[in-house]
DNA sequence: GATTTTCAGACAAACGTTTGCATAGAATTG
DNA sequence: CAATTCTATGCAAACGTTTGTCTGAAAATC
């Protein structure tokens, strides 16, 4: 009793009309007659006929698909993200392929693997920590799949990214400190390769210098985002001879960790040491201390936008064939803005 | 210059055999001779020939992808089940298309829609809180796509899921609370409709009986998980006349809500009044007063749990075409898991 | 050596859709 | 009324792959 899906083909024969008339006529295309155009569509609802897109798909060369590969979606950031991404994407009528690295580099090429034998038309990626090889991304590029990269953007040249730009959160958050009688500032930075943790430590310096006060590289630290290395850090920056009196910390998760090292090591914390951060996570309200305050940097835009582009970027492609020589990069950029807790 | 990608028609020109050959060779078939086998995978592999996905599914009727809706990935349960999904679908190389429904009716619809449209072998389904007609999940039955249901499952007969038993944690939870001494415990259920909250109520129901307690209604309020609502009940159950000493929460996030709110009221959490939950976030090591203890539900095993089931149903109805007769339902019970915290 | 079996490969249909081109008849024009 | 333009429709190719059936030749059988 295989329920054959009623095709094109089926609604053709009991019309007695050919196939590419009922073709047009489901597309309301001009030619068609009103009456014939009226019959076929009746026919089809009466049929719950629904074209069969895997037969579309291969017809157009085109999936409406698009792959996004991010690193772990138990990171709030990235649950923000990929409801921008989502959202966006519906709004175009594209689908969202989804994976994760989990950080893992190889899980990150398998994944392009998967997605482009999926032939998504396009991909968001936001790249795994560990990743350093960055040929599986090039290789892309010569089969014509563009990619978006968001938020976690990987140093080769010529790319189209969206990313939130944290100098200037950085500054603010210093700047807040400041003002608040610190004079002391630590900062418990990501890793080394990461950009996030370049720009960080250059709006650190920025702050700094602005505000006459020597940078003091001792008072910047780097951790790897476990807790161990974070527990580390703190430890390492609270028993120095320049012990600060507030720290900034790469991201909330870190801060949690910092705070739990601190509290261990008889620190008061918002009294002996306070803590700013980033990320300005919801669950930030139900902790022992939450940060001061902390740098929003908009994941549920930044998914969008990264989307927006994606998908502009297709379109053009369908339009200018010939014109390959449209290099341009969209190179989108954010504002972080500071959040602050302390009101409550 | 359209870098078209090679085909196997295109191999067979340039080694003038037959696509069928070539077809075969690619896929080892035995009937191709050793040499043109060989001469066929060089050739492929010196084109970088990769066969065309869309037109492999279009042709098998089948897309090897799996679609997943579920309410919000921001939840740290599903994102755990997802992964949990992911990893079980990569192993039988599937893919998986998401969604999520942001617990709207409305949007789960659409979604069902999008994954019909896309033609996914078969669906994972965790759904929403405010759905309340079931038609359009049942409608997929008839397009012959298999639905697995997990840990949100709908009240309808003859379906397939993966769910937790609550019913023991539960007791386990309240069985704890006893043997430290509390003698009336409260509970902060879910919305009343959710399967999961009468999971919960039937074990606080059993564990009181076992007890030699009388089950007092008025200990049991229900919430539908807002924070307004959370408080509420809260607030109804500590000013009651008779006050529990610990409280039952539907999961992690109502106790957060809850603990404010008690604290709000000056109640001294963990001495005044204590809190027990579901779900074991952990981000509960962060907050300030976690709950003492909590049932772990396992997110990751159900949604591994649930891709296997239905991946063996796939398998199941490309063999016994005619037997439709097929009618066993998969109920897949894990158990729940009382999680003590208070050690540390 | 004639017959059968095995082997290696070719042919062609099928999957469902879109779309450029062709065409028969109707309507319009001069 | 003949010539032209429109209108409504049909025909057939194309997208890339898989797969059932067919065939010619070589090998094995008696």
């Amino acid at each position: 009793m295989e329920n054959k899906l009623p095709t094109i083909k089926e609604i053709a024969k009991q019309l007695n009309i050919s196939i590419s008339t009922v073709s047009r006529a489901l597309h309301d295309h001009p030619n068609i007659g009103i009456q014939t155009r009226m019959r076929v569509q009746e026919l089809a609802k009466r049929l719950h006929y629904e074209p069969n897109q895997t037969a579309i798909f291969f017809q157009q060369g085109k999936t409406f698909t698009i792959g996004v590969i991010l690193p772990e979606l138990s990171e709030a950031f990235f649950s923000s993200a990929i409801s921008g991404i989502e959202d966006a994407a519906q709004k175009a009528n594209y689908t969202v392929l989804m994976g994760q690295s989990h950080d893992s580099a190889d899980k990150e090429k398998q994944l392009i693997d998967t997605m482009k034998k999926h032939r998504v038309d396009g991909l968001l990626i936001s790249i795994s920590k560990n990743t350093t090889n960055y040929e599986h991304f090039e290789a892309l590029q010569s089969y014509n799949i563009p990619i978006v990269y968001f938020d976690r953007i990987p140093k080769i040249p010529n790319i189209h990214y969206v990313a939130c730009n944290m100098i200037n959160g950085t500054v603010q958050a210093i700047n807040f400190l400041f003002k608040k009688g610190h004079r002391i500032v630590g900062m418990i930075n990501g890793p080394e390769k990461l950009p996030a943790t370049k720009e960080r430590l250059e709006g650190y310096i920025q702050a700094m210098t602005k505000s006459r006060l020597k940078y003091d590289p001792a008072l910047v630290l780097n951790c790897d985002l476990t807790k161990e290395s974070v527990c580390a850090a703190t430890e390492k920056l609270l028993s120095g001879r320049r012990r600060p009196t507030a720290i900034v910390t790469f991201n909330d998760y870190v801060a949690l960790d910092a705070v739990q090292q601190a509290q261990k090591m008889k620190f008061k914390i918002n009294k002996d040491v306070c803590f700013v951060s980033y990320a300005n996570l919801p669950m930030s309200n139900y902790t022992a201390f939450p940060p001061l305050a902390s740098v929003e940097q908009f994941p549920y835009q930044q998914g969008q936008k990264a989307t927006e582009t994606l998908i502009e970027l297709l379109q053009q492609k369908t339009g200018d064939e010939a014109e390959t020589t449209n290099a341009t990069f969209y190179k989108i950029i954010l504002e972080s803005q500071l959040v602050i807790h302390e009101g409550k």
